[in-house]
DNA sequence: TAATAAAAGTTGCAAGTGCAACTTTTTATT
DNA sequence: AATAAAAAGTTGCACTTGCAACTTTTATTA
């Protein structure tokens, strides 16, 4: 496993924290990550010990999204999804390395500055997968069909901002996406439906909740 | 949604393409594309059309691991598990930019090198949680606990090569891992146990089959 | 080392889901 | 426009799972 600073000479550590702007916290167990360090775009790492992402529910369930040990990154670029109510909490005495996301791929700093460019968007892309992933887990963590289907509708909505969901694929596929039978879920959507939680013809769902 | 050229010029995204050695491949509809631009380490990046990953089971069954549209990256490093037996097809005209991820992230082609080797140890830590990411998503896929329970000693085995796993956590986190109630999955490593499948005492487990 | 908390192990029951086997509707192809 | 193929919509049934409510065992802490 490596971590940042593989191969890298104490000297060439030391001109990277300048060249970064780079800060180390510490933290002790059960302390907030979070708002100590928070700015609008980080990338953290954590040095040593252990800490949790947690996600508040509207309903004030706390769900475990990530596990973060030593070497793990973590930040608003990486592995969080938008929009959320989360938390990073120490769980053992944590020390954690926290980096500039703009700063970290400027290219002002650098001869080669267009090859840094193309490097910053291949991290872009990657974030992009990555919350994708991050999102899916998310629903497919839900254990009944009911609580995936409103998961997701929630994702969409947050991202759109509108009751009407225009389904980017077919409804076998959101089966699959979800993980569940299709005809599970179909019937789970007219339950939706006759309590007159949703609307549904063909690939456009309408919250009636919201 | 960002490109991998994102913010820069004709004339650099083809000192990109010297610097890199990138290779570009057309692909018609339904080709296979990793057997034409498998190397030891790449990263694909789709510049037009669709593709899927493809992973073919024991069994024969053919899962799709993810969909690739514009702009999205895969390769041998980044969105595959190791070991395993999987295709990429295209699924409609599709064009792929083929980079090196070696020669990507060498520092012999630029100053501040051992800043380059930095960015290339964080893409490594991303890239290793994008693997895990990618592991628990083939498990949670899984509609019954027995086949989530197998597929996830499945992956044990095939990086321990034995048949002992000793969990890395408690049965509790177990049964969060892979999102089933915690008595439900008790029971079915019991049914396991029963059919001799697996013997199970605490935190070791023994793969009866292997 | 005693007390306390957490995890492992167990079971009955109700509810939810997968599956199969359809019919109907929509979309794609010649 | 006709035909074929895919997706949407529907239902009964068996089986699986979640949930609750325990007991027993293993860890943790005072």
């Amino acid at each position: 496993m490596n971590g940042p600073f593989t191969d890298l000479s104490r000297v060439e550590i030391n001109k990277l924290y300048n060249l970064l702007g780079v800060h180390i916290y510490n933290f002790n167990k059960n302390q907030e990550i979070l708002p100590t360090i928070k700015s609008e775009n980080i990338i953290g790492i954590i040095l040593d010990g252990h800490a949790q992402i947690i996600n508040i529910e509207y309903n004030g369930n706390e769900i475990i999204i990530d596990n973060l040990f030593k070497d793990n990154v973590f930040g608003t670029n990486i592995s969080l999804t938008n929009n959320e109510n989360y938390q990073i909490i120490s769980k053992t005495d944590t020390q954690v390395l926290v980096i500039d996301y703009d700063k970290l791929l400027n290219p002002i700093n650098l001869k080669f500055s267009y090859f840094n460019v193309f490097l910053k968007n291949l991290f872009d892309i990657i974030n992009t997968k990555f919350k994708e992933k991050n999102e899916r887990i998310r629903i497919l963590e839900k254990k009944q069909i009911r609580d995936k289907l409103l998961e997701y509708f929630e994702m969409q909505h947050k991202k759109s901002r509108q009751r009407n969901i225009y389904l980017p694929f077919s409804l076998k596929d959101l089966a699959d996406y979800i993980a569940v039978n299709r005809s599970a879920m179909f019937r789970e959507l007219k339950h939706l439906k006759d309590e007159n939680l949703i609307n549904i013809n063909n690939r456009k769902i309408t919250l009636l909740y919201k």
